[in-house]
RNA sequence: UCCUCUGUAGCUCAAUCGGUAGAGCGAGUGGCUGUUAACCACUAGGUUGGGGGUUCAAGUCCCUCCGGGGGAGCCA
């Protein structure tokens, strides 16, 4: 006898197997007792016949929980009538644990419910895609970097003081004489390790105590941020739209059965192609206003600006040259008009928003201790990241890009809560 | 901090003009050989978020506090 797993049932058709499980739910119907069986890796239908078995253990099953885990035993069968194209026609039924009465029905519930409940509410069918997908785009986009020649090069969580010093950090007490800041970026570093490596990526949890409360923030959230030395805009632009085609095919290549349980409309992301569109800052204020937006040129987009443009094309759209003015301290002017900096922001359709932002740095050192000074950042903090312009500057670029939008844009998910296993949100830190 | 929606059974929701609190799911008991959120019958389950007010009468109207959702601000 076999152990199997579900995800590759088909593998063993016509053998007996066991599973390793939860009942996910069931159903009876007089000498017929349906099992939906889940391992982790998919669902199958197990079916027991009342006359196979001993009667009082029949009457025990159909009183099962739902979750009770259990090893199952029985012959697999090919079956139409399963959404998965087989079922497991039981021989033997094994009951580790009758689970207490379980609290998430396989129906609709409130977030509210849900939310506290997120160590239970994973092993539903929904969040099982996604997270699933999840996985599969941060392979995606591990394989894209390595195999394009990125070393992975991990940046610290513990900071010294903030990297771009505008925004909200998350404070701790490091040690008696220092206090830490979690990281809310490691391009810093990685403008660093790409001198001493070429090209680099850190991937790993960033952390910002702004008191957004909408669906696309999360206060931790992971991003991957690839940086190239001998770089410019142009090579970033180009590298940004490889990871997310890279991700996009992997995706519909791969994760059919996740999205089809999410009900993703696939032709949305079938449709997207390279080169993506690209339009100037100053291009994308000018479509705002035909369009009778009401907005202040010099400003950040809302996130309202943001669907209106990024809606007008099936690809993502590529919006470069920002105005330095709301643009990080870093950013390299740009050479054709130094109010505007050589600055990338990506655009997904659907209102999912800034997937990637990223853009050339600021080579020389001179400029750049005057944007420090400028921005009142410590300038004894930053005394090595000038040393990065002092000792073989060139010029270099690289860009952001944050998982969890990535794959509620992937999934067609309205929150982004629901791409991570254990959301921290703004009031909200438990389980 | 502001705007907006919302709070009724374990869960998801209903309750007309202010007139005695209702359904489905779940739970319990029984039935059924192909169910797909199975179905059928029966049973239990309520301080309508808390406090105050108006009224003969409040889930419903008013005030207030608390919780939750969405958004703005904020956010390379």
């Amino acid at each position: 006898m076999k152990d199997a797993r579900i995800e590759d049932i088909g593998k063993y058709e016509g053998l007996e197997v066991t599973l390793k499980g939860w009942l996910y739910n069931l159903r009876s119907k007089g000498k017929l007792h349906f099992l939906q069986v889940r391992d982790g890796s998919g669902i199958i239908q197990a079916v027991m016949f009342k006359p196979n078995f001993d009667p009082e253990f029949f009457k025990e099953v159909k009183k099962l929980p739902q979750e009770s885990s259990i090893i199952v035993t029985g012959k697999v069968k090919k079956d139409k009538r399963s959404a998965l194209g087989y079922e497991l026609d039981v021989t033997g039924l094994e009951i580790i644990q009758k689970s207490d009465q379980y609290p998430i029905q396989p129906k609709e519930h409130s977030v509210e419910f849900l939310l506290p409940r997120r160590h239970l509410w994973i092993r539903s069918r929904m969040q099982w895609a996604i997270l699933r997908i999840r996985a599969e785009i941060i392979r995606a986009i591990r394989d894209y970097l390595d195999d394009s020649g990125f070393l992975l090069v991990d940046t610290p969580i513990f900071t010294p003081a903030a990297c771009e010093g505008t925004t909200t950090l998350f404070e701790t007490q490091y040690d008696s004489h220092h206090k830490a800041y979690l990281t809310q970026s490691g391009q810093l570093y990685n403008e660093a390790t790409i001198m001493a490596f070429g090209k680099t990526y850190c991937f790993g949890p960033t952390f910002r105590a702004e008191k957004s409360k909408t669906r696309r923030h999360l206060r931790e959230f992971w991003m991957v941020e690839p940086e190239m030395a001998y770089a410019h805009l142009e090579d970033v632009i180009r590298y940004s739209e490889g990871m997310i085609m890279a991700i996009v095919e992997r995706v519909l290549d791969r994760k059919k059965v996740e999205l089809e349980i999410l009900e993703r409309d696939v032709s949305k992301l079938e449709a997207i192609q390279t080169p993506f569109p690209r339009m100037s800052y100053q291009d994308a204020v000018k479509i705002l206003h035909e369009k009778g937006v009401d907005f202040k040129d010099g400003g950040d987009f809302g996130s309202e600006d943001e669907t209106i443009l990024s809606s007008m094309n099936h690809s993502p759209l590529v919006v470069h040259r920002f105005p330095s003015a709301i643009k990080a301290f870093y950013m390299e002017p740009d050479p054709e008009d130094d109010t505007y900096c050589l600055s990338v922001d990506f655009l997904v359709p659907e209102g999912y928003g800034e997937v990637i932002g990223g853009g050339e740095r600021m080579s020389d050192p001179d400029l750049l201790l005057q944007r420090v000074r400028e921005h009142n950042l410590p300038e004894d903090a930053f005394q090595w990241y000038i040393d990065l312009r002092r000792y073989g500057s060139v010029p270099h670029g690289g860009f952001g890009l944050g998982i969890e939008r990535t794959v509620a844009w992937m999934c067609g998910i309205e929150h982004i809560r629901e791409t991570i296993a254990f959301p921290r949100m703004l009031y909200k830190i438990y389980p």
